[in-house]
DNA sequence: AACAGAATCAACCGCGAGGCT
DNA sequence: GAGCCTCGCGGTTGATTCTGT
């Protein structure tokens, strides 16, 4: 038996979208917010697919969307995300509020890609070139080595994100190689409050009063300039700030999908 | 100005996860 | 538990735009 299809395909427009398609899509959604996507475009008069629709939606048409091009903080965020998350963009893009999967994904492909093999990193393994070369001749695990701006290497991120989530304690061996080159990630989703946007204040001292350190998860690091302590110990429970499963701040940037809600 | 190749990005496709019956 | 349905994700495609010759 096959997969049936996602929707009637015969009578479904494909191909880009014109601006008509576009406000009645909005207008829609606005009039009745998102769901079911299988039924919205009978709904809204619309000859497409509801998969269509949804992405339609989701990378194009949202309003929070921010447009134009990523920033040199932002391209450094993807890469440090990317290295701990691989190509997961739908995790990537949310923790770069009014970005998308899509958009990531496309911008990793045609810009930091190229950007990494320029700097002798290899984009899939974020280990250097010459280094993945070597581990194609020998088995021997090795430590993942990043030349990142910020000092602190991905591994030890996890580990700092780990103290975080456990409360300072850590339960991994140190020494086990192989934990030390994939780190188990706690993929645990948190909910916290809803993402509130910055006020001008915030925005003048660089985003949230967090400086791209901090944002990362990066506190103990010596790039941080916001010379803010974020002790993370029993008191930060009683707060409104959350950790999510990287251990970063929410709030500060929060998920796209729990914006969205 | 014309053409070719490269780069970009919106959109499509197929699959897996999870919920429902 | 099996089968179906919907949603969301990641990989890929192809049309359009840009750049170099």
């Amino acid at each position: 038996m096959g997969r049936s299809p996602c929707c009637e395909k015969a009578h479904t427009n494909k191909g880009a979208w014109t601006k008509e398609e576009d406000d009645r899509l909005i207008a829609y959604i606005r009039a009745h917010g998102e769901g079911c996507w299988r039924s919205l475009p009978k709904a809204a008069g619309l000859l497409r697919c509801g998969k269509s629709c949804r992405l339609r939606w989701i990378n194009y048409l949202r309003p929070d969307l921010k447009r134009g091009n990523f920033t040199e903080e932002e391209d450094e965020l993807i890469i440090k995300l990317h290295s701990l998350l691989g190509n997961k963009w739908s995790l990537i893009a949310g923790r770069l509020p009014g970005r998308t999967d899509n958009e990531i994904k496309n911008y990793w492909n045609t810009h930091i890609r190229r950007k990494l093999l320029n700097r002798g990193i290899d984009p899939a393994t974020h280990k250097l070139l010459n280094e993945t070369a070597q581990d194609n001749t020998t088995t021997t695990p090795t430590t993942t080595t990043i030349s990142f701006a910020a000092s602190t290497t991905p591994t030890t991120i996890v580990k700092e994100e780990e103290k975080k989530i456990n409360g300072g304690f850590v339960s991994k061996d140190v020494k086990n190689p192989v934990q030390e080159q994939c780190p188990d990630l706690n993929l645990e989703l948190r909910i916290s409050p809803p993402y509130q946007p910055q006020q001008p204040e915030q925005l003048k001292s660089g985003g949230g009063g967090l400086c791209f350190s901090c944002r990362l998860g990066l506190q103990t690091s010596k790039e941080c300039r916001c010379g803010i302590i974020t002790s993370i110990d029993s008191t930060s429970a009683s707060t409104s700030v959350g950790y999510d499963f990287l251990g970063l701040k929410t709030g500060v940037l929060d998920y796209r999908s729990l914006e969205m809600k």
